[in-house]
DNA sequence: ATGGTTGAAACTCAA
């Protein structure tokens, strides 16, 4: 089964060239993320049409995330657990139902955490926190997990085209590589990171500045796998080459086979 | 150091 995730930047915009990537790459389960659209927005039907069900936790002008699945989808649950208080919608997770048995997905917008001299950095890590114990949870389960998003972190200096440009960042620092460290070492494993070794592999590249024309770009989109997931990786990519479609998102989908 | 761009929705914020 092939599964994906897409910072979409925009669900409204970005409808026309979303049903060209799924018709082109035909995936099982896709997770998108900052769909900036309360549920009942969300351009639905014309998914649909396509043949996958429509998850959303939507928000009014801002983040908000959906799952797309062609596998029928169980257990759907929205929001991050942890803060009762967070009202962000960030984050959603549903068990996906295949001939080779259940796969959790969850898909998941990590905060931004610029400026860092401002309590979005704190609401960054502690987002962090809670999912490492949410991922600490569902790990222990033993199930083929996979955690797919925008995670705003680049973990290396080799996920970056300019890391000096970087440093100081939210997304580079010490701090924030830090806390996808901390949950990676709960046993997962980075599937692009673990079948492609190049250099100026990205996912983002900024609107700013020509970035995309310099390729100056960060990978911040992951898929992270749990053992039982990853025994199942067969290859795993990034499809850069929708950056350069018209009104294209900041981001471009990445994505992963499993077997079965 | 600054400015560069985009989306959603409101005349600005978040990224």
């Amino acid at each position: 089964m092939k599964i994906a995730t897409w910072n979409i930047n925009g669900i409204k915009a970005r409808i026309d060239g979303l049903l060209s990537w799924l018709d082109e790459a035909e995936p099982d389960v896709v997770c998108l993320q900052e769909i900036k659209s309360v549920d009942e927005g969300f351009p639905a039907a014309a998914i649909e049409e396509l043949g996958y069900k429509v998850e959303t936790h939507g928000q009014k002008g801002f983040n908000g995330v959906a799952l797309l699945s062609k596998c029928p989808l169980e257990d759907v649950r929205r929001g991050l657990p942890g803060d009762d208080r967070d009202e962000q919608a960030r984050f959603i997770e549903a068990v996906a139902i295949t001939d080779n048995g259940a796969v959790r997905i969850a898909g998941a917008y990590m905060p931004n955490g610029n400026p860092v001299d401002s309590p979005k950095l704190d609401y960054k890590l502690a987002w962090m926190e809670r999912l490492q114990h949410w991922a600490q949870e569902r790990i222990r389960l033993e199930e083929p997990l996979v955690i797919a998003g925008d995670y705003n972190i680049i973990p290396e200096a080799v996920d970056a085209r300019n890391p000096q440009n970087w440093v100081g960042d939210a997304l580079f620092l010490p701090g924030s590589r830090q806390a996808l460290r901390k949950m990676m070492a709960l046993g997962f494993v980075d599937a692009v990171r673990s079948v492609c070794d190049d250099a100026e592999t990205y996912t983002f590249w900024d609107y700013q500045a020509g970035a995309w024309q310099k390729n100056n770009g960060i990978r911040i989109d992951h898929m992270l796998l749990s053992p039982e997931a990853s025994d199942r990786l067969i290859s795993a990519g990034i499809d850069k080459h929708v950056r350069a479609w018209e009104k294209p998102s900041d981001h471009v989908p990445v994505w992963i086979n499993l077997a079965g």
